[in-house]
This record gives structure tokens, sequence and C-alpha cells, in this order.
DNA sequence: CCACCTGTGAAAATCCGGTGAACGCAGGGT
DNA sequence: ACCCTGCGTTCACCGGATTTTCACAGGTGG
């Protein structure tokens, strides 16, 4: 029961790239050329990849449910919906690195293609270890970019908080939040973008790593999470304010027990009852 | 009590229909190919992208300094220390996005390349629109989440208002409008089209995102809330217009004992382009 | 002076975000 | 193999914030 450190261990990583740093690349091929693919599977499995062939195409939901890095595909199987399905796949996670390698093309299809979000584009017939290499350096900026975050430096400190990314944890003084890795991740965007405002479309993106669906509420309910668990270790600071219609900002500020001058006011308004919650951020214009 | 949790607001799926600023691609193109060159310039001018043409490699240093998004080189220009150079430069920029282009090559070169850090790999003879769409690509994921969509470039400022997109508000010095969300988007519509008259019809399009109904008196409602919360904070600045008949116009200028002649000259200076002649507000203020 | 428009207030209808709780899944332990 | 526990997702409900809708008053133009 002490602060035990529970913390990462379990969930394997969530898909999102953003907090998985160091993690084998989880490959998915959607191709019918067996000898290519067959070739192709030799290669990445003595490179430690993880690989699921597909011979056609599957809804968008499913890759996300697979977690992957990476998606090589050929338009070939494709057939009719070949841009429209690649353009909900890039819409739909558009974290995940997607490389189509197929057979002849015109210039056309080419620029078609990768301003509609696909990552590279290689001719057929082609060599494995160039597909992998083309695979590694769409994947290497993400990661690269994540992680640099990560692995950073010190601590960070905000408020009364401390931030440890190589913990996956928040402290206050040496008493842990006790947080999941979902809400650390929440909680590390938050304080990697103090003071501005981020919708929740921005948030679940970056957090959750694929597009939001229309109504999701799971951002809300890991933030009074957040709230909760921040309130309990670290009361008498705020730290998310919530802009209605809008979304969340991170900016910790003390909120006073204290205000002696208004002393009735105050005491008046102390009611214990934690239920107060509503936040209710109103941050400039004091008026 | 409730007196006033105020806060920004909202707005579901409209939307956003504003187009974005996006930042300009800066690239440097390291190439002695003139013709390749000359015909690449061509499009990346008509594209609005910044460039800047070296004939030789140039010490990583210089490269930093000149703050590029993207490097285009060609091998065969670099000689012999080509693979070292290619080393420091994505050593030393790792988030510059780096395309070699050149003529021919084998797989292991390309390999060795992309390994090193290179982004992507583009053999000579290409078109221009391919060598921009891979440039983009590249570049679009850290583009993607270094900044979201929203927080562009810095702060708007017409007459003593401040637009800021990060944060979904407009302040005066250094108090809040409070605008909700709504508001928010139409004032930034109006500060984006500032002098035009825009109907009734196109600014609800745009800001609500879909067609206007018959006798909807939305977008005048709102227009009465902006111009009191305007009023409000800056009170002797007139910002948004009636045109009788048309719609709104939004052009700042001081009102009040202050700068007659300075509202003068805005005033002469309106362009009616109304189709009918009949508009010309004249904006009653004068007197 | 007569049609039209636009400015206003306020009531009515919606939308939003905070909550508490139920589910389903997966890992670990027994 | 089975049960227990932690975690992430989804729901439904509720009070409060925001948007729409209305009816009327004041202005504008011809």
């Amino acid at each position: 029961m002490p602060a035990s450190p529970k913390q990462v261990t379990s969930s394997p990583e969530t898909g999102t790239a953003h907090l998985n740093p160091q993690q084998t690349t989880r490959l998915a091929v959607i191709d019918d050329d067996s000898g290519f693919v067959t070739v192709l599977s030799k290669r990445t499995d003595a490179a430690g990849w993880q690989q699921r062939v597909l011979s056609s195409a599957i809804p968008p939901d499913e890759l996300v449910a697979m977690k992957l890095n990476a998606l090589l595909l050929d338009m070939e199987v494709l057939g009719d919906e070949a841009w429209e399905y690649l353009g909900r796949v890039c819409e739909a996670l558009p974290d995940l690195a997607v490389v189509v390698c197929t057979g002849r093309s015109t210039v056309a299809q080419r620029v078609r293609a990768l301003r509609l979000g696909v990552d590279d584009w290689i001719g057929k017939p082609c060599h494995p270890e160039e597909v992998m290499a083309r695979i590694e350096a769409v994947s290497r900026r993400r990661r690269r970019r994540t992680r640099g975050a990560a692995a950073e430096a010190g601590p960070v400190v905000v408020g009364e908080l401390e931030i440890r990314a190589d913990q996956f944890q928040a402290f206050v003084g040496d008493g842990s939040l006790d947080l999941t890795r979902r809400e650390f991740e929440l909680l590390q965007l938050l304080a990697d973008t103090k003071g501005q405002v981020l919708e929740r479309e921005a948030i679940y993106q970056r957090v959750w790593g694929y597009a939001m669906a229309h109504g999701d509420r799971s951002v809300d309910v890991f933030i009074r999470k957040l709230r909760q668990k921040l309130e309990k270790r670290s009361p008498g600071w705020r730290y998310i304010h919530t802009h209605f219609g809008v979304g969340y900002r991170f900016d910790p500020e003390a909120v006073g027990g204290v205000a002696p001058e208004l002393a009735d006011e105050a005491v008046a308004g102390i009611d214990p009852q934690a239920e107060n919650s509503q936040v209710v951020h109103r941050s400039f214009t004091a008026a």
C-alpha cells in the first residue's frame, strides 16, 4: 500500500507511439505477392520486427487494434478503393508510418499518394533491404521526436509536481501520484505544452495515437482521474483548467487556501466537501 | 455567486473552416545541375517556399544558421566526402528533412544513406513535383507534432485587440474578452477578412460550417455579443461596421475625441464594392 | 408614410463537461 | 484452469454554460 511503485509494467505499449520509445517495429504488410512477402519476412524476422501479413485491406479500426508502427501495402491488392482507403487510414492513424510498395506508377500517382499522407512510395521490383531501410527512415523521425522529449534530462518540475519521464511517474515531494501509464502520458503531454489550450481531439491524437471518434469521452475521464490524483497529493494547487467548448490547459497555480483578508468570505467558502470540484479555470482577466 | 464562472466556449464540429497559413517551407538545395535547379525553383517559388541554392557543400553550422526545414542535395556535388558530410549533417540537425536526389545509385548506397539519417532518396531524372511532394511528406510528421494545427504564427494584433489563436481567445492589454468559442471564431473570421464586407450567409457558412437557414438571426446576435465584449474592454474603438442590406465589415478604428482626421481617412479608404450601388453604408459614427 | 432591416432582451432549447458506475479485457497468482 | 485486481472504455444523468429562437422597438430608404 505505501507508495508501491506500480506504474509501467503493465500494458503493452498502448499504441501510441508517443511514449514507446524503445520498441520493436510492428509492421503489417498488405500484399498478395507471396514471393515478395516471403523474402521480406525472412529479413524482418531476422531484424526482430514483429510482422503480420494480410492479403487484403482491412478497416482502419482493426489496424488501430494491432498497434502498429508501420504499414506496407501494394496498391494493386486494394483495387478501386485504393485511394479512398489510403486517405482513411492516413487520417485515422496519423502517426502510423504508411509506405506503398507497388508496381508501375506515374509521377501523378506518387504525388497524389504522398500528398494524401503516405510517407514513402517504392516501386517494385525492389530490394527488401531498401524497403526496410525506408520504413525505418520514416519511423525514425517520430521516434526521435518523442523519445527526445521523454528520455530528456532531468525531471521536469511544475508547481509542486515532479514529473519523471524515466519512471513514467509523477511525484509530490516523495509521494508518488500512482499514475497509470495512460494517465502519465496525458500528464506529460499537458505539462509539455504548459500554457497552451489543447483541444480534445489534439490531446487524444497525441496520447492515444489515432484519431478520436466523435463523441468519445475518454479524454474527459482521464482528466478527471488526473485531477483526483493531483488533488490528493497536491491540494492547494490547481493544475488543469477547462476551457469550455475547446479543451484543457495545463498551468500550475497555487490556489489560495490562503486569503486572510477576505476571511469571512473564505471561511464561509471553505466547504470541506471535496465535491466542489467544478474547477472552472478562469484564468486571465482577473476582473 | 454562481455569478460568473465563465470561460471560453464551444462549438462542436463545425469547425475551423479557416485557412491555415501554414508555415512556409525553407529549403536549401545543394546541386550544380542548373537545369534541374531552375525548373525546381520555378515550382517552389510558385508554391511559396523560401529557397536557397548552393553549388557546393557548406558546413553544418551554416545550415543551422539558415533555419531550414529541408535540405535537398545531390551526392555528386559532394564528392568523396559525401558520406561523411551526410552523417555530420544528419547528426547536427536531427530535425532537418534531408533528401538526396542524385543520379544512378545502387541499393547498397541508398540503404546506407537512409540508415545514416537521410529521410528520402530520389533518383534522377525525376519530376520536380514529386521531389516537392516527398519533401512535404518528410516534413509533415514533424510539423504535426511540434505545432498542433492551431498554434500557427504569433498573435494577430488589430487595433487595440490581440487575437491569440493558441488560446482561442482575444485580449486587450492583459484583459481577456472572455469570448465563447463561437464568438471567438466569428471574431477570427472577421479579423482575417479585415476590410471586406461579408454577407451574413457567407459568415454563417464559414463559422457554423453549413448553410444558413432562411431568416436565421444567429449572426446578428453574435455580432451584438461581440460588440458588447469589445466595447467593454476597448471603448474608444469601433471594430464591427454594419452595411445595411448587406452584412458586416471588420475594421478597427479609433473613435472618440481623439483623432478625427484619422477616422475620415479610414472611412474614405473603404471600397464599397458591393454590387448594389445603393450600399454605401457610411458607418454612422462621426456625426 | 410604408416596407424592410437590424439591434435588443429574454425565454426556450441545446450543448458540454463532471461524475459515478458498469463492462470487458489482460496479467498475475494460486 | 480459475479467480482477483488493475485499467481503459462506455454510459447515463445532472447542473450549468452557450446557442437559438422570438417578438418588439428603432432605423433606413425610397
